[in-house]
RNA sequence: GGGCGCGUAGCUCAGCGGGAGAGCACCACCUUGACACGGUGGGGGUCAGAGGUUCGAUCCCUCUCGCGCCCACCA
């Protein structure tokens, strides 16, 4: 027999061991069934299972099981990314800790303590996925840097460089100053920064005391100005443009250039030019050919070796000697310095307060520095085109749809996208140097060679490009990267494209839009048909979860308390379209109560010996009551069905939730006592009934809450041990005058709510039982209250149900259903005057609706202008409401 | 600066042109033989505000207010 409550803790490991072992989980790439492919987002290899996991995986958990079930072909591919500079920090801050370095290990030592790190540490999260239930295909597992998905990567590197889509340059980069690396436009945020905007005069050239005054919020890149821009239309500066600014500290001229770039608005509509460490400057520099000296290194320290050739001595402006012990200062100390000269000099004509945006490395939480660098970049806008034609098209689809618009805002400005990264841990670049700086870019280091050879006509030494690839760059292949490309392998041609992409919105374009280009590019079609965005997890009022504030939630810990499924449903009762999701452990709780009502009703039905019965035809039901239920849960399977079709997990909860709650077991089950304790061929057949129907149950909710579903499948004998999953999805059953069961029912609810909410109203006692009399019942109303003698009586606490012939007695409480008038004669118990109260607001309610829709209907544009339903229907909820108006009025009149 | 989203019962949210809903919380009663992680009943909303379109607006349009997010050139 079933324990009183479900335990999870006793089951889960068991169940999901069960499942894994038994292959459940497995794609079954020779079955003639049609596929349905997710390919997981990658979670970072060391990583550990957060909220947004527990979101992401069990929406996707929910889809995959859902689609297993119908009977499709599920692939649902796991796999790790080996997250570049996130993974390389970890180890760096471990070896920082055992007072090591990664240069003090060098790289190929370093990269080796990396994959160790990954070998302790990478299991974690795969385990924790299995604890939530993911039913991942485990065996396909892939990690970004295996040997076939790194085989790929190079083939693509080596692919689009060939078709010019790679390139090497020496650009201006988003340089990250802690991790020396540079780092792509999507790695830099915005961080609004109180700083200073100071202005600096620059004396004009052979015009004693005359100054031009530049604002800057950077006066340390000042030492590789080249130029002073002003606007060609502004009046003020009109007559400078042209002539030359003496350059303070340095000594070096610089012109006046006229560049509609510079804003009369900004600062004081002159600017200085510093091509080398501005990306809009680098723009102006090009547009005038102007030098582009570098004057901060890798370190953003302050180097000299570009621009020492430009100084002189000028007395009270310049100072080489100065500047010369700037050299290997860090900025924000040369900053200092430099505004403490420029004051000493007179040329700080003000500082003002100034709140501004600064860009900072999103994981360094560090300023940016733009530099001058040799980097390697992908032509984003060339393979963004196809990508951005399949969603307009509808090939590819987002849900919610309004995502389309921040994907093509993004893709149609792109820039050239920077894809190596001067780090260890990651995928080294197939490019190799030779002697005279001629590249070779290759998928081997034997290839190579073996075009070097061709080139140089001799066999000479190659020097591998140092830096690795962009982690992304990797991710974006993974829809046919782990599906075996460049093989052609049968998984390959049987899985791509794949249906679903489930993700936040956060990495749209960091992975969603790249591997769209890199689909396209090389597989000729869409990576996935339909991307489904879900919001982000907050806690339970609202803020984003962050160690800084101390509000993290650790899904183990819900699982732990609660149970997976408990966390799982609540997780899919709160992902509705386009919101972020609230979740504290009351909502779990709540979760939790739902799956201990479900396992209660297979108790209870343990209980009474119900048993699915593989003879029972539900079509041949006969008693209302289980043609009712069956009619009941052909509509939940209906409403399910149409939720999960439109990503509507929250709609597919409460379909399960209403149903399996307040229409099984708060009714069905309820009426279906007193006919199982009659025993005989009608409880026979509600036994079956309501074997068959918490057998649909189950099925329905197995996506949501697997454990327990399955634990019950295999206890109350619904198939073998761990096979609930690989059941067939419920489909509705013929039910014989579904219409007139319902109406049947119906009544009966109906009436054994007024029922109740007249007993409670008078304060009857629970225990008293009292009878009704039903007034003005037609036949059939009467024949049907017989019928269902026994359940109103058992749930409405009647002791018996007569017509009333005559006169009411003294003292009653009374309440309409449909044409007839019901009475509880309660003689002593019933307060007149709160009775009459009571059906006076009652009388009330009704009067105002039918109130208000006499008015509807007496108004003549209304009539002729609304459709010929719409007034129908109004008309017929009139006259309903006149008829139990009447019989409300008719019901005072009799205790007045 | 540009764009997107959201303001509906105390809380969390559905609904998005014709009767204001759910879950939780709350109040009252109930330890009734599946379940107190339960049962029954109940109270609670000028659907942010103001205009407009319409026979009719929580729903469509405009504006205002409040909240959140994304993008954007460190003058």
């Amino acid at each position: 027999m079933l324990e009183k409550t479900y335990d999870p803790a006793a089951i889960e490991g068991r169940r999901y061991a069960e499942w894994e072992e038994s292959g459940a989980f497995a794609a079954r790439p020779e079955s003639p069934a049609r596929p349905f492919t997710i390919m997981v987002p990658p979670p970072n290899v060391t990583g550990i299972l957060h909220m947004g996991h527990a979101l992401t995986f069990t929406l996707q958990d929910t889809l995959i099981r859902w689609r297993r079930m119908e009977g499709r072909d599920t692939l649902w591919q796991p796999g790790t990314d080996h997250a570049g500079i996130a993974t390389q920090m970890v180890v760096e801050r471990r070896l920082a800790e055992e007072g090591s370095s990664r240069r003090a290990l060098g790289r190929e030592a370093f990269v080796e303590r990396v994959w160790r790190w990954r070998e302790e540490s990478g299991g974690t999260i795969t385990r924790q996925l299995r604890r939530l239930g993911a039913s991942l295909d485990w065996p396909r597992e892939r990690f970004t840097m295996d040997p076939g998905l790194s085989e790929a990567v190079r083939r693509v590197f080596v692919t689009l460089h060939r078709e010019g889509l790679i390139y090497r340059a020496r650009r201006l980069v988003n340089w990250d100053p802690k991790f020396q690396s540079a780092i792509s436009d999507l790695e830099v945020e915005s961080r609004a920064v109180k700083g200073t905007l100071w202005h600096i005069r620059y004396p004009i050239a052979g015009a004693g005391g005359e100054f031009i005054i530049v604002a800057t919020t950077r006066p340390e890149t000042m030492l590789g100005d080249v130029a002073v821009a002003v606007h060609p239309a502004d009046g003020r500066y009109r007559a400078l443009i042209g002539r030359e600014a003496v350059l303070p500290l340095i000594g070096r001229r610089i012109p006046i250039i006229a560049d509609p770039y510079s804003d009369p608005e900004k600062g004081t509509g002159a600017v200085k030019i510093t091509p080398a460490h501005d990306f809009n400057d680098f723009k102006v520099g090009e547009r005038h050919g102007l030098p582009m000296p570098s004057v901060l290194d890798r370190e953003a320290k302050i180097r000299l070796d570009e621009i020492r050739e430009g100084m002189s001595p000028v007395p009270a402006v310049a100072d080489p000697a100065f500047v010369e012990t700037l050299a290997g200062q860090d900025r924000f100390a040369a900053r200092e310095a430099i505004v403490r000269t420029l004051e000493e000099l007179g040329l700080l004509a003000k500082s003002e307060a100034h709140q501004h945006q600064v860009p900072h490395g999103d994981r360094s939480g560090v300023p940016i520095e733009p530099l001058l660098t040799w980097q390697w970049f992908c032509n984003a806008v060339e393979l963004a085109k196809p990508a951005i034609a399949a969603v307009e098209s509808g090939q590819t689809v987002f849900v919610p749809r309004q995502w389309e618009n921040t994907f093509f805002a993004w893709m149609r400005n792109l820039e050239p996208w920077c894809i190596s990264r001067q780090l260890w841990w990651g995928h080294r670049i197939p490019a190799w140097y030779g002697p005279d700086e001629t590249i070779f870019v290759a998928d081997t280091a034997e290839e190579a060679a073996a075009a070097a050879e061709r080139h140089y006509g001799r066999t000479v030494a190659l020097r591998q490009d140092e830096d690795v690839l962009d982690t992304w760059f990797s991710s974006a292949l993974w829809p046919f990267s782990t599906l075996g490309w460049p093989e052609k392998t049968p998984e390959l041609a049987r899985y791509y494209p794949t249906d679903v992409l489930v993700t936040g919105f956060d990495i749209i374009f960091f992975w969603v839009a790249r591997m769209m280009m890199m689909g396209h590019h090389f597989m000729r079609d869409v990576p996935f048909r339909t991307v489904y965005i879900h919001g982000l997890v907050r806690d339970q009022h609202g803020q984003k979860m962050a160690k800084s504030k101390g509000n993290i939630i650790d899904p183990l810990e819900l699982i732990d308390a609660y149970g997976a499924d408990a966390l799982r449903f609540a997780i899919v009762q709160l992902t509705g379209p386009g919101r972020d999701i609230k979740l504290g452990p009351a909502r779990v709780e709540t979760a939790r109560s739902f799956v201990t009502k479900i396992w209660n009703a297979a108790r209870f039905c343990e209980m009474n010996g119900i048993r699915p019965d593989p003879e029972f035809r539900p079509e041949t039901a006969k008693r209302p009551l289980c043609r009712w239920v069956l009619d009941g849960a052909n509509r939940a399977i209906h409403e399910a069905n149409a939720a999960l079709e439109a990503f509507r997990f929250d709609e597919y909860a409460s379909a399960c939730y209403h149903f399996a709650w307040h229409l099984f077991c708060d009714w069905f089950l309820e009426f279906a006592k007193p006919e199982l304790a009659a025993g005989g061929a009608e409880a026979a057949e509600v036994r079956a009934t309501a074997a068959h129907v918490l057998g649909t149950l189950l099925r329905l909710l197995h996506p949501a809450t697997p454990f327990a579903t399955e634990e019950l499948w295999d206890r109350l004998g619904y198939g073998p041990s761990g096979s609930l999953i690989r059941t067939a999805w419920p489909a509705p059953v013929p039910v014989a005058d579904a219409a007139g069961a319902r109406a049947e029912l119906d009544w009966v609810v109906r009436l054994i709510s007024e029922v109740r909410t007249v007993r409670a109203e008078m304060n009857v006692p629970p225990a008293t039982l009292t009878p009704i009399l039903l007034k003005d019942a037609l036949p059939e109303t009467l024949a049907r209250a017989e019928r269902w003698r026994e359940a109103i009586g058992r749930l409405a606490r009647v002791s018996q149900i007569r017509p009333l012939e005559g006169a009411p007695p003294r003292g009653v409480a009374q309440a309409v259903v449909d044409e007839a008038t019901v009475i509880l004669p309660l003689a002593e118990i019933v307060d007149l005057a709160q009775e009459r109260a009571r059906l006076d607001r009652e009388r009330g309610k009704v009067g105002r609706e039918a109130e208000r829709l006499k008015q509807k209907l007496a108004d003549e544009a209304f009539v002729s202008r609304a459709p010929e339903d719409v007034v129908e229907e109004n008309r017929e909820r009139l006259a309903a409401a006149e008829a139990e108006l009447a019989r409300l009025e008719a019901a005072l009149r009799r205790i007045a």
